[in-house]
DNA sequence: GAATCATATGAACAATCATTCATATGTCTT
DNA sequence: AAGACATATGAATGATTGTTCATATGATTC
């Protein structure tokens, strides 16, 4: 009856291992880096702002999608300082903060150039 | 009334390239690469067998979650083929995939693994 | 300053995803 | 072959996320 594993530690070794490298790691903060890369939408954003500046309706209009669909991912993308503004007039402009663009979102833009050369 | 900005295109040059760029990259299917990254849980996963190679046991007393929980998980990263499965006896030990490791998730480690030495 | 255009935002709804509980499968031991 | 253990799985539930509609804000033009 009783099916608990969880009391007994299997393989000591390797689970004092597993620990400290857990404990060494950020999972909550990588998960939510991934996170923002795991939305369709906000993928083809950044994809598409991937070398040229564009403006709100520029994106919806790329994107085949809701204004206000595109807007609230952008705010998003904006809040963990992916995208940056700039106004001119009435429009705003978006484009990828590339000082803070962390490493692994450069390297997979970066990769999928490489891909399109090809 | 109208406020309709997607019958017109406003910056036609930006959104031609921008269109292309899309067209040449595969957002669904790299959305769905970093889903499998944007779950805590399945990022703890892959961060604990990192290094060892560890039966379902160990993963949830490493992890501290419920046996079936990290069952579900796991079943998904094998589909995706981020782990390889090799039975002894009762237990069946998970390693990563290291052949089909994905570049993003092997520099995600190695990174990790940096941090660690600093 | 009223009308219009571009973008943002709040609330509601829909869709997706993770976890739980209960139970099934497969293996070992006696 | 019966009992115990390790893992897997289905169905239900709960949590999170994305999109929509309606409307607000801010800037421009007349």
């Amino acid at each position: 009856m009783s099916n608990d594993c969880e009391e007994f530690v299997i393989h000591p070794d390797n689970v004092a291992h597993a620990k400290k490298t857990l404990e060494d790691s950020n999972p909550a903060e990588l998960a939510g880096f991934f996170k923002l890369l795991a939305g369709e939408t906000r993928i083809k954003i950044l994809l598409a702002l991937s070398e040229v500046e564009l403006c709100v309706c520029d994106i919806s209009t790329t994107l085949n999608a809701k204004q206000s669909a595109i807007s609230h991912q952008l705010r998003y993308l904006r809040q963990h300082r992916l995208v940056k503004t700039r106004r001119d007039g009435k429009q705003i402009f978006y484009t990828l903060e590339r000082e803070h663009l962390h490493p692994i979102l450069a390297q997979t833009l970066a990769h999928m150039k490489e891909e399109e050369a090809s």
